[in-house]
DNA sequence: ACGAAATTGTTGACAGCTCATCCACTTGTG
DNA sequence: CACAAGTGGATGAGCTGTCAACAATTTCGT
């Protein structure tokens, strides 16, 4: 016995559509620009930030999957992309034979380098700009409750 | 001579992580679930829907893209695949030559008419009820002004 | 200590997106 | 009317993400 479906309601649907549209514009234009600039897709993009945050540039493979909350199948081919380049490579773990650590080579550092200052400046023109500090802690609110909501939700 | 950047204070990097990580989940879960309950990518939902909100099913080929805002490359690689599963068809359009109606067919009517509740559901468990209707709202007010910012932006 | 189960990571097939390019038709201009 | 420019849409190459299956260790229970 089928529930009847439970509609947005006028406001709801206009909230999810303007939600929607908001995201999927900035993180489409963030992205595009970013391949503009520097030839780095995202992926890459957060990658090297996780991986050059740490002092040492080095990280697990899963540990780096779980930062970044991305499945290892995803990771694998990402790093596999990233090393042709140079970007990253693999180094094989002494303590456990099945690991992996992934290094940032100094061409990650640099790439990175040269791409943060113009990325950062594109997300403050684009999204923090758009705000007032204020308006911003709140979005910062709203998001963090939505977020903590799904961690209790099944799936 | 470069500016030298101006990076995100703590509480605007915190305020971006928040958002960013909440979309990605939110929207990744929404996908994942969609394409598990009814086989259907988040594309191919939004193609439907938009087809079968209009009374007759059909639109010409770049009104579609425009009203999902979408790139044409990217429309017509879409309807390719969803003719070949038969959820659309192209109809040529006898007032322009180069021109073509897409068409939502009777599966394609199926299709979305049983993904839909689900669907609706989903956004409904993991949105819509994280949040107040007063903070909903609020987070609608907010979408809207960034995305109203950033159409007076370049790019 | 031995086998089962869990963990760590890889691979291949396939669908999706973007970019550049191209073709066919229409419209504007002289 | 001729022809250049613009518009509507298709196509192919190449990169990215997902899913399922697999291989190589390590860990755990007995």
């Amino acid at each position: 016995m089928d529930a009847p479906p439970r509609w947005l309601d006028p406001e709801e649907k206009a909230a999810w559509d303007n939600f929607i549209r908001m995201q999927e514009t900035l993180i489409g234009r963030l992205s595009r620009r970013l391949q503009a600039d520097s030839g780095m897709s995202a992926s890459d993009y957060i990658v090297l930030v996780s991986l050059t945050e740490r002092g040492d540039g080095r990280m697990r493979f899963l540990d780096l999957a779980k930062l970044v909350e991305w499945e290892k199948s995803r990771m694998s081919h990402q790093v596999t992309r990233m090393a042709k380049r140079g970007l990253v490579s693999r180094e094989e773990c002494p303590d456990d034979g099945r690991g992996a650590f992934i290094v940032a080579t100094p061409a990650g550092y640099r790439a990175i380098e040269e791409a943060a200052p113009q990325h950062v400046e594109h997300v403050r023109r684009l999204f923090i700009d758009a705000l007032t500090p204020n308006q911003l802690s709140t979005l910062a609110r709203l998001s963090k409750r939505v977020l903590d909501h799904m961690e209790k939700q099944p799936d």
